[in-house]
DNA sequence: ATGTCCCTACGGGGAATTACCTATAACCAC
DNA sequence: GTGGTTATAGGTAATTCCCCGTAGGGACAT
């Protein structure tokens, strides 16, 4: 793991978020850690640490095929938790998007987490699961719309979100090539669904449209 | 949930397990439920129990578009617990691919099982992950290769191997169509990579070619 | 065993979607 | 401003889908 600092970081104020942060026994909170764009927080076959809370920035979680192919399992926002494995090794990579502040949450000798863990690992179960679906089976649009509606809900439900991340963690996250995301943003932008603001920055014209786009 | 016998059924003996099977505190132990082909174990948006454990026979859990597209998020074999879910329901399908055993293991009152449901909730999950770079980033061939290791390695490492599903089921699986599944089987039987003994049977007879395949 | 039926799988051709490649434009940091 | 990175756009190519018809395998009765 690369910690580039473990000193105490001013954290920013986290965006509004729709299901709290969970809060775990101050006993086994750990300094903030910084990473700065782009860095690694753990990588593939590495020992796995418990787990990790984003503080702010944001956070993606990927694989990689021999030939360069990535494929980003997940996105964490600030408030998210991510990290915990069910073997002693990580088996994915873990990588700052941005400035990102991070928590690291160690098990004390002999605690038994299970029981605030099992919550967080079937949440991304399901999360998991339900991204299956929408690799395996929907098409362009309806992957962007799936996306923009998950972001949009996970930033509040507001309808200017922000995108920390590029075009292409987006298309490695859905499963398509950054022209066709592009092109994608345009067709909604012509068809008033979105507004682009800025390129990280969007807002939801129609969020009904963009609902049903996504099935 | 449709149970549609809870007598007691002679259980045949299970194909080899690479990973033994979990085995659960005996108070817990429910009697095994029977479940013809396609019967549904449970549907989504039902009353969750807690999880089951596929005594012989194979289930498919899944997820439906409103037009009727299908993902399969996995198959359970003999020996392999499924069902934990987040919420208070269910939010896939679980149904019986063929004539299934399932028994149920509920929470006894205020019996705490994280701690045994922590494993299997981290194994699934990172199942769903690896599945994820399959849906997301593979090909035609090396999904189906990715699938035939799996199903191997799941059925102890041994050359012949059963597929318990239909072709429709390896498609909604892998994001193909069962087109597409068909070509690829015959592709891999014209390189000499696997040999079709029937249509749910069939033997791996290069194994490190089709591990390579999929990358 | 053998034949028949029926369901599932296989195969071919055209169509649609998306990837790949190149070029241009917009954005951001310095 | 200016340079470098990132995003957008268009054309072509490849992959896979969709629709069709055909073939094959298993179950059942004879």
């Amino acid at each position: 793991m690369h910690a580039y600092t473990t000193s105490r970081i001013e954290a920013q104020s986290r965006s509004p978020q729709p299901n709290p942060p969970e809060t775990f026994h101050p006993a086994l909170l750990q300094p903030l850690n910084f990473f700065p764009a782009g860095a690694g927080i753990y990588a593939q076959g590495e020992k796995a640490g418990v787990f990790y809370q984003v503080e702010f920035g944001a956070v993606r979680i990927y694989r990689l095929l021999a030939d360069g192919r990535r494929q980003i399992s997940a996105f964490h926002l600030a408030g998210e938790t991510f990290g915990f494995e069910g073997g002693a090794t990580h088996h994915f990579f873990a990588e700052a998007i941005n400035a990102t502040g991070i928590r690291v949450f160690r098990i004390a000798a002999g605690a038994d987490m299970s029981h605030q863990l099992l919550p967080l690992a079937l949440k991304g179960l399901t999360r998991a699961q339900e991204h299956l679906l929408v690799l395996g089976r929907q098409n362009a649009i309806e992957r962007v719309a799936a996306f923009l509606v998950d972001m949009a809900e996970r930033q509040g439900g507001l309808r200017k979100i922000e995108l920390p991340m590029s075009r292409m963690d987006i298309g490695d996250y859905l499963g398509l090539t950054i022209e066709t995301v592009s092109r994608v943003f345009t067709r909604l932008k012509k068809k008033g669904v979105i507004r682009l603001i800025s390129l990280r920055s969007i807002e939801i014209a129609k969020h009904d449209a963009l609902q049903n786009m996504s099935e």
